[in-house]
DNA sequence: TCTGCTTGCTATACATTTCATAGCAGATCG
DNA sequence: CGATCTGCTATGAAATGTATAGCAAGCAGA
């Protein structure tokens, strides 16, 4: 099982797994966010659907993601598949608002890039 | 030179290129969240002492992501070394909360992984 | 029960990214 | 000319991610 950054305990870029670092940790897998922000609040979504609405994910690396983000406590697997936890909610809300900056960031860019 | 995602291209994890699929994915690299963070919106630091906050960064791997970082307009190198743009300070004010989330979501966890 | 479909994955082989360490070239000091 | 600090490059190994194939379980209908 994939082992993930325990706050409290040496991360990748903290010895002293300062929480902030372990969830740098975390969320600088690649996909986590991604995975995290197409979950949302939505309905339950399965694997598969899951997988077509990433593009360009692999099974392994879904597979991979979910169970970390399941062992950080941000999602869990109910009835009709994969749901965010309250924690997960909480942390998809922090990220909303990186979605409205990307699109002015997005704008102030040459916007064609190489 | 490293390809940095950019909105309205096609990047890991969008076709589409949407904004924030491009920001996850130039965040989504190891290291991007934390040099940005450590950078704060502090006095300039220079590659050395970004390397020593960082406790265990690899120059090569700070290097591609201060290169990374410039071409995204987040930071730029000036007299004492390198500092954050106006929209890199903008970023950051976005990852502040996720810093206190992430206290409470380390205490919510069983604390010792694994 | 056989056929066909969806589901959640696992297996495999390959490519990219990151790590860890050594070390170089340029600037600055004495 | 050293000695030291700087920003970085080089290198080889390990970790991580990609892409594709495909399996086993669970249903549905015939």
């Amino acid at each position: 099982m994939t082992r993930i950054p325990v706050p409290g305990q040496p991360v990748r870029g903290s010895r002293s797994g300062a929480p902030i670092m372990a969830l740098f940790d975390l969320l600088g897998r690649r996909w986590a966010m991604g995975v995290l922000w197409t979950l949302r609040e939505n309905e339950p979504a399965t694997f598969r659907s899951l997988q077509e609405k990433c593009e360009t994910i692999s099974p392994a690396v879904l597979n991979k993601r979910l169970a970390e983000l399941r062992q950080a406590g941000l999602i869990d697997r109910g009835e009709g598949g994969y749901v965010t936890t309250d924690a997960g909610r909480e942390l998809y809300a922090l990220l909303v608002p990186l979605g409205d900056w990307s699109k002015s960031w997005a704008a102030s860019l040459p916007a064609h890039g190489e």
